[in-house]
DNA sequence: TCAATGTCTCAAGTATTGTTGAAATAACAC
DNA sequence: GTGTTATTTCAACAATACTTGAGACATTGA
């Protein structure tokens, strides 16, 4: 994951609609949710909806599948550790007190 | 760090110059940079750096001192990985695939 | 084919964010 | 005090982003 796309992940999180739905969708896992499952959860209209969802898919943080009338959004885990993992690896360079505060430890 | 708290850090590191800052602060550690050396590394007018500076600050990202006529910028390497503490355990839940991401275990 | 359902696109308005240069503040040395 | 350096604040402007409602498109079932 380069820096543009970096940039672009984070500012699709940065934003309450948005990480409300990723975190819904974290919850559906592999199943994923409809759009308008996904509208009702964070309520928010169809068109709203809609623009953040593409925002989210544009980042590449989930992924859109059409199954009938309905379109399933799922989240996208690599994009999401791929994003996590620029911050603490190349951005924090590993710094222990980054990795300490995530209740994680290197293992390379 | 609530959902409030990080949205304001994901929006401050969504932006060219402030995630360039930080990456310049990472270099630098516990030692900081004055603005006006931070301005001159990521080539930045100084209203610009210091408008950009005041905005990771208010996030939480970094800290700011006085020492005489300069002021002193670090990370605050807490808040960073209290940020991404919040993606990897509130967020994503855990998921393997983000944490294998990161190149990191889980240690609990 | 027609109607119903689910989702997206578009345009308009509003709000937020980023850039620039000039002026203000703060600290220091003389 | 005055002048110099480091940084911030301010105002004006440009660019982006968000919300809303209306309408378009795609899919299905009768």
């Amino acid at each position: 994951m380069n820096e543009d796309q970096v940039i672009e992940a984070l500012g699709a999180l940065a934003q309450e609609t948005r990480l409300r739905i990723l975190r819904f969708l974290v919850t559906k896992g592999s199943d994923g949710a409809s759009a308008g499952e996904i509208g009702e959860a964070v309520d928010a209209a169809s068109s709203r909806a809609s623009f953040h969802l593409s925002t989210l898919a544009k980042a590449g943080l989930v992924t859109a599948e059409r199954k009938s009338r309905h379109i399933i959004y799922r989240v996208n885990f690599d994009a999401m550790g791929g994003m996590v993992g620029y911050l603490i690896n190349d951005c924090c360079n590993n710094h222990q007190d980054v990795v300490a505060c995530c209740g994680v430890s290197k293992d390379r």
